[in-house]
DNA sequence: TTGTAAGCGTTATCAA
DNA sequence: TTGATAACGCTTACAA
C-alpha cells in the first residue's frame, strides 16, 4: 500500500504538502493541490488511520453504553448513532451493560485509559456523580435530562410527554388511568411518575397503586399486564404503555381476555416504532434515529450542550 | 500517561525487555519479569493500542455485516459477537446494509483498504463470487452454509432443521403443512424450501402454493399470515414460522380469527428467543449467542474452517 | 508557500 | 538473556 511518501514523490512535493492537502490546510498552491490529488488517485493511496491516531493521540472510537440490544428502542438508537458515526469516520464500541454497575464502570474506565475518545450513555444504573468524575478523561454525552449536570445531553421531556398523553385521555373522558413502567430508578421513569402524580392532583383524581404496572419492557410484559388487568375488580379504562412493544403486547392479548381496545381499554404507546404503525397504535413519537445522530454530534463538539428533542402524539386507533 | 519508556526506566531494564514481558515472549529472567510487572502497576501504564496497531499493521477492528439490528435474531447474534470481541480486544464496526448491495460492497471495500482486519457477514444479498474476490484482503467469515466456498463459515443446517420439524408435525398426524419464509433468495431460505419439497415427495403429499407465506420477518407478519389464513378455504393444519417473532405474531392474532392453537393450527417457531419461552412456543433452538462467538473466533484464526452448529427441537405447547 | 526533521509509542532485528 | 536502534506512517513546529 502506498504511503504519504510515495504520494509526495509522485507529485514532486514534500510529505508536508501532501499532509496539508489531506487535511485541507491553507497555503498550498492550486497546482500542487491538484498534483497531490492526482497522485493520490493514481497510487490508490489510503491514509493509515493508526498512524494518524497515534500522532494525534486519539482513537476515533466512541463508546456506547446501553443495557440491551434486543429491544427496538435501543436498536433504533444505535442505528442512528452508528450511521452518524460512519459519516464522521468514527467507530462504535458497544458496551452492553445489562444495567450492571461494574459493566458501566468498565466503559468509564476505558475512557480514562484512552481506549475510546468519548462515551455516549444511552441508559444507566450508575450514579451521575460517578459519571461526572470521568468527565476530565473525554467527552461524555447522556441521553436523558440531566438538568443539574455539567455533561452534554440530549433529552426528551418525559414529564411533558406523559402529561400530554394523560390529558389527551382525560379529554376523551377517561378518569381511571394507569400506566406501565420499566425500571423504578431510571431518570425517565422518575419523570413519568412525577407527571402522573401531578396530573392526578391537578385533576383531583384518586391515586391507585394497582394502576401502576412495573417491570414492563417487552411485548410479553404487555400481555402479562392484560392478564393481571383481567383479574382486577376495578380496572383502569386507559393505560399508558412503557413503549409500543408493551402496547402491542396488550393489544395482542386483549382478545384472550375479552377486552375490547379501545372501548374497554384505551392504550397509548411510546416511541412510534414500526410495530405501532403496523398495529395502528396511538403513540407518542420519539425520534430515536435523530436522537442518535444528535448524541454522536455532541460527542464531537468542543462545547457542552443540552438539546431537547420534541415529540408529538400520533393519533391512531387505540384511544 | 506513562509509556513503555517510563516503565523501562522504573524497572531498570530496556524497552525491549518491557515489550517482551508485555507480549509474553520467552527469554526474560524471572526477576525482570516481576520488576517490569511491578512498575507497570506502579505507573498505571496502559499499552497504546494505536502504536501497537501502527507497528503491526492492523486495526483490531472487525466489520460485521447485517441487514438490520432491530430484530432479536440479529441482536442476539451481534451480542455474541461483541462479547467475544471484547474478550479478544477487538472492536466491532457495524455495517447495516438493509440488504443493499452497495452497502455490502462498502464493507468489503473497507476490508480492502485495511480499515478493518476482517469481516463477518451475517446475512447478505451480494453474490458469493464477489465476496470471494475480497478474500485476499483479510479474513472473511460467513454465517451460512457455503459448501462450495473457500471462505470460513459457521452454519446451521437449515435443511435438516426444517426436515426435523416437518417430520415432527407429520408424526403428530399433520398432513397439510405450510411454512413461512422471509426472503426468497437467501441461502437459508433456499435450504428450507428444498427440505419442504423433498419432504412432500417422500411422504407423497401434495404441493400447495398457498401454504407458503412469503415476506415473514417481524411479529406483525405473523399476524398478517393468520389474517390470510382465515380467508382460505383449505387451511393448513400446521405451520413452520420463519422465526419465533413470526410465530408469536400468529399466536397473538389467533383469538381474533377464532383459530385455536394448537388444535386448529399447530405452530413451530425458530431460534428459541426469549419470546418463545414466554409464550410457550414449540421451536427449533438456534444458539445465536454461541454462533456469534464462533464467528468471531474464526475471524482470528489463521486457517479456514467450517463449523456446523447443532440445533434441537424444543417441545412446548404450540404443537 | 514550502520543506526538513522530530516525534507519537510500539515491535522486531540484530548484535552482544 | 538483554539492549540499541530502526522502522511503522503520519502531523506539525520551525525554518526558509
Amino acid at each position: 500500500m502506498a504511503n504519504i511518501h510515495d504520494v509526495a514523490r509522485l507529485a514532486g512535493v514534500s510529505v508536508t504538502t501532501v499532509s496539508r492537502v489531506l487535511n485541507n490546510h491553507p497555503y498550498v498552491k492550486r497546482e500542487k493541490v491538484e498534483a497531490v490529488n492526482q497522485s493520490i488517485k493514481q497510487s490508490g493511496y489510503i491514509r493509515n488511520i493508526n498512524a494518524v491516531n497515534l500522532k494525534k493521540g486519539k482513537t476515533n472510537l466512541v463508546g456506547v453504553v446501553l443495557p440491551f440490544l434486543d429491544h427496538p428502542y435501543f436498536a433504533q438508537l444505535i442505528q442512528g448513532i452508528s450511521l452518524a458515526a460512519s459519516v464522521h469516520h468514527y467507530k462504535i464500541v458497544l458496551y452492553q451493560t445489562g444495567y450492571l454497575e461494574d459493566q458501566e464502570m468498565e466503559a468509564l474506565e476505558m475512557l480514562k485509559l484512552k481506549q475510546i475518545d468519548s462515551l455516549i450513555i444511552c441508559s444507566r444504573k450508575i450514579s451521575l456523580d460517578i459519571v461526572e468524575r470521568y468527565r476530565e478523561y473525554g467527552k461524555i454525552v447522556l441521553f436523558e435530562n440531566g438538568t443539574d449536570t455539567s455533561l452534554s445531553y440530549t433529552f426528551v421531556d418525559h414529564y411533558t410527554c406523559f402529561m400530554k398523553a394523560l390529558n389527551y385521555l382525560y379529554d376523551r373522558g377517561h378518569r381511571e388511568i394507569g400506566f406501565c413502567i420499566n425500571r423504578l430508578d431510571g431518570t425517565n421513569s422518575g419523570q413519568r411518575e412525577r407527571a402522573y402524580q401531578d396530573f392526578l392532583e391537578i385533576k383531583g383524581l384518586r391515586y391507585n397503586e394497582e394502576y401502576i404496572f412495573k417491570g414492563c419492557h417487552y411485548l410479553e410484559d404487555g400481555e402479562r399486564v392484560l392478564h393481571e388487568l383481567s383479574g382486577m375488580k376495578h380496572r383502569p379504562t386507559a393505560l399508558l404503555a412503557t413503549s409500543d412493544q408493551v402496547a402491542a403486547g396488550m393489544i395482542t392479548a386483549s382478545p384472550t381476555y375479552n377486552i375490547a381496545i379501545p372501548d374497554d381499554l384505551a392504550i397509548i404507546g411510546f416511541d412510534d416504532q414500526p410495530i405501532a404503525r403496523a398495529m395502528n397504535i396511538t403513540t407518542v413519537g420519539i425520534p430515536l434515529h435523530s436522537i442518535g445522530e444528535l448524541l454522536l454530534e455532541q460527542t464531537m463538539s468542543e462545547t457542552v450542550s443540552h438539546k431537547e428533542v420534541s415529540v408529538e402524539l400520533i393519533e391512531r386507533l387505540t384511544v
